[in-house]
DNA sequence: CAGTTTCGAAACTTGACAGTTTCGAAACTC
DNA sequence: GAGTTTCGAAACTGTCAAGTTTCGAAACTG
């Protein structure tokens, strides 16, 4: 939160309009919207303000600039974020991977890596802003696969010599160099060859049932079927 | 490439002065230098005709616009890559991965990373550019690795139904989301922690001699000393 | 009510920069 | 040498959008 530091400490109550906080939703909410779908670069007040139905001076009387703005609206989608309370529970690594990625948290990723696919224009000026998107897309989704590895291993599923800390974040990044980069869509069979090809493997992990997937031999782009000939 | 397409085909001489190839070579290397330094948001084309000593008008005599020219400049990259033909060949696959990265190659990768990430700006408009960068900076690096990991394959050191083709594309696109997003340089920790936290396991090497490097317990950001208790 | 602040809308100011044009000098063809 | 094209430098044009200001109406305080 960087909004224009107000008058919030000792007030002895102001005369005037009082500020609708209703505003500030629904400018950052617009905000998110403006960048998923032209990107930073092409985000202009003007339009920010006209989705928001507000004027540009509402929207300066909060945030310094144009940057700030777009900070802010990252960091405020931080909310609705994947629970790590409730993770999903299969008894299987795989499955629970997997798992969190099934119902609208499949379009709710792909919204997020589109907004950080817009966001590239500014990832390269502001450091601030580059942190804040790590850590409003990528970061969370690692640390639900942090969580979900840390419990494998507890359960004695994966060698507690796993570089956890590392693995965990392979799926993301990979995912958002992906979207970034080489703007493909989130897709099951690029999980399936990360989580397949990469993430269980290096966990020790050789054998798994593919249950109720792909029955067609899932083209992971290249996973040979026969070993050593 | 993408040049004003001029005269080349069928052409009877034409009077004049002819146009000096220097002055290409110059104008791209400047590109890529000014890229590297302030990033393509910032980067202007007087300040690319400045730093390579030329009059605008004799820049656009040769690129219809800063974009073309970007994207001229950054495949013009491709050049002094990594030679596909002589690589490293220590007899261990960490030997060769590692190997990658040991004299000027360091830097040279460095300085790659740095222009992809002062790209990030363009990235997000051109479907063009972001495929130039990706086959400038990731592919290359990407097939090399890909290379090293087959020939591991013939020598019997890995499975052959490990998935290479994911695989080897873990560390390059692992170093542009870090240098593109989290804006870290290349270090050896990083490599390290990749290379034996994540690619090596996931081939079925979990044992490997760390011979000569750092003799200061690495910090590799996670990776365990003791395999499987 | 008088004074103050907010609101959306719209007009305005300003700086930055892509792309053009102009200029005088050099380099080339015939 | 006449005509043409290139060169670097610099001036010029045009657009676009960030940020500011103005306005009339609404909302609040005392």
């Amino acid at each position: 939160m960087t909004p224009i530091d107000d008058d919030s400490v000792v007030e002895p109550t102001q005369p005037g309009r009082k500020r609708d906080p209703s505003r500030d939703a629904s400018i950052l909410e617009a905000t998110l919207e403006v960048l998923a779908e032209v990107g930073a670069a092409s985000l202009t007040m003007d339009l920010v303000a006209a989705r928001a139905g507000a004027g540009k001076a509402t929207i300066y009387r909060r945030w310094t600039s144009k940057t700030q703005l777009v900070i802010d609206a990252v960091a405020h989608m931080k909310r609705n974020q994947v629970d790590l309370e409730h993770l999903p529970d299969t008894g299987t690594l795989r499955g629970d991977l997997l798992g969190l990625f099934k119902p609208q948290s499949m379009e709710e990723s792909e919204r997020r890596l589109k907004i950080m696919t817009g966001l590239a224009s500014l990832l390269s000026q502001d450091r601030e802003l580059a942190d804040a998107a790590n850590g409003a897309v990528v970061k969370p989704w690692a640390d639900a696969h942090f969580a979900l590895m840390q419990r494998a291993v507890l359960r004695g599923e994966i060698s507690a010599s796993a570089d956890i800390q590392t693995l965990s974040q392979i799926v993301p990044s990979m995912a958002a160099y992906r979207s970034l980069v080489q703007r493909k869509p989130m897709e099951l069979a690029f999980l399936l060859s990360m989580i397949d090809g990469v993430v269980l493997p290096a966990l020790g992990i050789h054998r798994f049932d593919v249950p109720s997937v792909t029955p067609t031999r899932r083209g992971a782009g290249g996973a040979k079927r026969r070993p050593k000939p």
